[in-house]
RNA sequence: GGCCCGGUAGUUCAAUGGAUAGAAUAGGAGUUUCCUAAACUCUAGAUACAAGUUCGAUUCUUGUCCGGGCUACCA
C-alpha cells in the first residue's frame, strides 16, 4: 500500500531534516485532487507553524529530500499553498501492474488467526421475510465475507426466534380461521401462509378490542381481555408446560416457515454454518442470575425479581429475572453469548441487529463485562438503520411491508425485461437466461441495500429505487461483461515484460484505483461497512468505462500498449469480481 | 421528561479538521463506419439555523428548530 510507504518516507524525511520526532498520525497523506498535478499530497500546515518556515521553503526541502532518497518512488513534486503534491514514478505503477494482474489472491490478506462469529438474519417464525430482513441478511453475509478476505476465520450463525407470544398468535389464528389449510394443500409458501394468520390474528384482535370498548370497557382492559389475546397467552403457557397438542401444532407451523425461509435463503445465496433456536437456548441465561447475585453484580428486590443497577454507567436499572422466576430477553442473550463462546472461543462476536436495539446491546455487553466474562470485549453490535417506505415504517402486523420474495421476483422480472429489450444475449439457452436474470436482478437489489452506510436509515421508494443505470449493481456488472468480452478475444501474455511505455492519464487513473484495493478491503472490515466496497467498485467501473471509451485495447498504438492494457483489463476484472463477490453479487461474462 | 441517532443539489447517497463540498438520478446539450451506448462527454443545481474552538469546520463544542429510535416483568 503506497500511501503507507509515502507516509513512512515523509515521516523519516521530516524527522531527519528538522531533528524532530513524529508519530504516523502527524503525517497526513491525501490523494491529490484531480485538478492539481500529482498523485499524493502531504499536508504541510501543521509543520509550517511548528517549524516556523514558509510553505514554499518547507515543501521544497521535503520534496528534494524525498526525490533524492527515493528515486524509484517519486518522479516530481510541486507545492501549492500548504500542500506538497508528489508524483509517483511511472515505473512504480507498471511494476505494480505486472506483479498483480494475474494474482488470484490480489486484495486478500494472510490468515490472522482470529475467529469471528457473525450472527445475522435472526428471523421470527411467525411471518415471512421482508425488505428489512434483506438488508440484515445481505449485510451479515457481506461482512462475513469481508472478514474472511481479511484473513479471519468466520462462522456465520443464525438465531431463530421460534418461540414466544408472536408465534402463538399465528397459531391461534390458524386454529380459528384456517379449516386446516396447509402449504401443500393451498400451494402457498409456508412462511407466507403462517404470516397471513399473524395478520388475521391482529385484525381479529383489533375487532374484539373495539367491540369490548363499545360495551363500555376501558381501552386498557379491553386490550387485556380480548378473547384471542387471552387464548394466545394461554397457549404460550401450554407451550412452556409442554402440552402435546400445542407442541405438535408449533412444530408443524414452524416447519412450514423453515421450508419457506429455505427457499428464500437459497435464492439469495445466504447460508449459516450454525443455527441456534431460541426454544433451545432461552433458559440458558438463568444460571447467570445466580452468578451475578453471588458476585453482587445483580440484586434482588422484595418481590423476588432480580435487577442490575446501571445508573453509574449512565443507564437505568435493568430487569434480568422476573418475579415469577422466568427470564427476559436480556437473560436469554446472556446465555446465548456464553453458549456461542463455548462453541467457538471467538475473538469477536458480531451481532447484525437493527438500531432500535442499540440500548439492549449496550446493556448486554456491559453486564458481561461486569460479570468479568473473557469474551465480553469481543462483542460487537453491527447496528443498521431501518428500511422505510415513503409513507413511513413497515409493520408486519399491519401488513404494509415489502415482502422479500415479491421484491426479488420484481427485480428479476425487470432485469429480464431490460435484457430482452437490449437483445444482446439472444443465443443464450433458457437456463442461461434465467441465471443471468437472477444475477442482474439480485445484483441490483443487493447493491441498492449495501451501497449505503449501514448505520443510516434508508428510504425505499418502489417507484424510484429500482434502477439499472448509474450507481447500481448492473452498471458494474456491465463493465465486467465488457472487459470479459475483450479478454475472450485475447488474454494478456503472462511472460511479456513491459519495459517503458509511459502511462496515459486514464491508464494511470485506473492503476491508481487498483492500487487502493487492499486498503479498501481492510477499511471495510475495520469499519464493518460493506458500502465502502460498493462505492469503490463503482468508482473502478466508472474509471474503466472512461478509459474504455477513450482508448482501444485490441487496436492499441503498439504491441506493448496492447499488453499493458490487457493486463489492466485482467486486473480490473479481478477487482470488480472480487469486490462484488464480497457483497454477494455475481458478475456475468456477458449481458 | 431522560438517553441515543440523524438533518448535505428536486430526489437517493458521498466526503480520517484541509485545496473550488463529490457521485448518481431527474433536467438541458452532445457522442455509435472502431473491443457491448445497461456506456461516454459537457452543463446547471446543496452543507437546517445561530454562536464558539483555529491557520482552516459538512466534520469538533454549545444552543435552537425539525425528523427517528430507545426508555416493557414483549422478543
Amino acid at each position: 500500500m503506497i500511501t503507507e510507504q509515502i507516509r513512512q518516507a515523509a515521516k523519516q524525511a521530516i524527522e531527519s531534516l528538522y531533528n524532530i520526532s513524529l508519530t504516523y498520525k502527524d503525517i497526513q497523506i491525501n490523494d491529490t485532487k484531480p485538478e492539481f498535478e500529482g498523485d499524493y499530497t502531504l499536508v504541510l500546515f501543521a509543520f509550517i507553524r511548528q517549524l516556523k518556515k514558509s510553505p514554499e521553503q518547507l515543501g521544497n526541502e521535503i520534496g528534494e529530500y524525498l526525490i533524492s532518497h527515493h528515486p524509484g518512488l517519486f518522479s516530481s513534486y510541486n507545492i501549492i499553498k500548504g500542500f506538497l503534491n508528489m508524483t509517483v514514478h511511472t515505473h512504480y505503477w507498471v511494476d505494480f501492474l505486472q506483479k498483480n494482474f494475474s494474482n488470484p489472491a490480489f486484495g486478500k490478506k494472510q490468515p490472522s488467526g482470529e475467529k469471528v462469529m457473525v450472527e445475522y438474519s435472526s428471523p421470527n417464525t411467525n411471518k415471512p421475510l421482508h425488505l428489512g430482513h434483506l438488508r440484515n441478511i445481505f449485510l451479515g453475509w457481506s461482512i462475513a465475507e469481508i472478514l474472511k478476505a481479511n484473513g479471519h476465520e468466520v462462522v456465520k450463525t443464525c438465531i431463530v426466534n421460534d418461540r414466544g407470544i408472536h408465534i402463538c398468535k399465528s397459531m391461534i389464528a390458524w386454529q380459528i380461521f384456517s379449516n386446516g389449510e396447509t402449504p401443500s394443500g393451498s400451494g402457498k409458501k409456508g412462511d407466507h401462509l403462517v404470516g397471513e394468520y399473524y395478520v388475521k390474528f391482529n385484525d381479529e384482535y383489533k375487532k374484539q378490542v373495539k367491540e369490548l370498548m363499545a360495551s363500555g370497557i376501558s381501552k386498557e382492559e379491553a386490550e387485556k381481555n380480548a378473547p384471542v389475546m387471552k387464548a394466545a397467552q394461554q397457549m404460550l403457557l401450554d407451550w412452556e408446560a409442554g402440552k402435546p397438542g400445542v407442541i405438535e401444532l408449533w412444530k408443524k407451523m414452524n416447519s412450514w416457515v423453515y421450508e419457506g425461509f429455505e427457499v428464500t435463503y437459497k435464492r439469495i445465496g445466504s447460508d449459516f454454518a450454525k443455527t441456534y433456536y431460541e426454544s433451545d437456548t432461552y433458559l440458558l441465561g438463568k444460571k447467570f442470575v445466580e452468578d451475578g447475585l453471588k458476585q453482587d453484580v445483580f440484586f434482588k428486590k422484595d418481590d423476588g425479581s432480580v435487577w442490575i443497577d446501571l445508573t453509574e454507567d449512565g443507564l437505568d436499572e435493568k430487569l434480568v429475572l422476573r418475579a415469577d422466576g422466568t427470564s427476559v430477553y436480556i437473560t436469554q442473550d446472556l446465555g446465548l453469548a456464553q453458549q456461542k463462546y463455548d462453541d467457538l472461543h471467538y475473538n469477536q462476536s458480531i451481532y447484525v441487529v437493527g438500531d432500535e436495539q442499540n440500548y439492549h446491546f449496550k446493556v448486554l455487553k456491559l453486564i458481561l463485562q461486569k460479570l468479568k466474562k473473557p469474551y465480553a470485549s469481543g462483542l460487537y453490535h453491527l447496528s443498521y438503520g431501518m428500511v422505510e417506505l415513503p409513507a413511513g415504517r413497515m409493520k408486519s402486523r399491519e401488513g404494509n411491508v415489502v415482502d422479500a420474495d415479491e421484491m426479488i421476483d420484481e427485480m428479476v422480472s425487470i432485469s429480464a425485461k431490460h435484457t430482452e429489450e437490449l437483445g444482446k444475449v439472444k443465443d443464450f439457452s433458457e437456463e442461461e437466461l434465467n441465471e443471468l436474470y437472477d444475477t442482474i436482478g439480485l445484483g441490483a437489489l443487493k447493491f441498492f441495500l449495501l451501497r449505503v452506510d449501514p448505520k443510516k436509515r434508508m428510504i425505499f421508494n418502489p417507484e424510484e429505487s429500482i434502477d439499472f443505470h448509474g450507481f447500481t449493481g448492473p452498471f458494474i456488472q456491465y463493465t465486467h461483461a465488457r472487459i470479459k468480452s475483450i479478454l475472450r478475444k485475447e488474454k494478456a501474455d503472462q511472460s511479456y515484460r513491459i519495459k517503458e511505455s509511459g502511462l496515459l492519464k486514464l491508464e494511470k487513473d485506473l492503476l491508481f484505483k487498483m492500487e487502493q484495493y487492499s486498503t479498501i478491503v481492510e477499511q471495510a472490515a475495520t469499519e464493518h461497512n460493506p458500502s465502502v466496497l460498493a462505492i469503490y467498485a463503482f468508482e473502478v467501473a466508472k474509471t474503466f468505462n472512461s478509459f474504455y471509451t477513450e482508448h482501444s485495447v485490441m487496436n492499441a498504438e503498439s504491441g506493448e500498449k496492447k499488453q499493458l492494457r490487457l493486463q489492466l483489463c485482467e486486473l480490473t476484472a479481478h477487482v470488480i469480481a472480487s469486490s462484488m463477490g464480497m457483497l454477494g453479487i455475481k458478475v456475468p461474462e456477458r449481458m
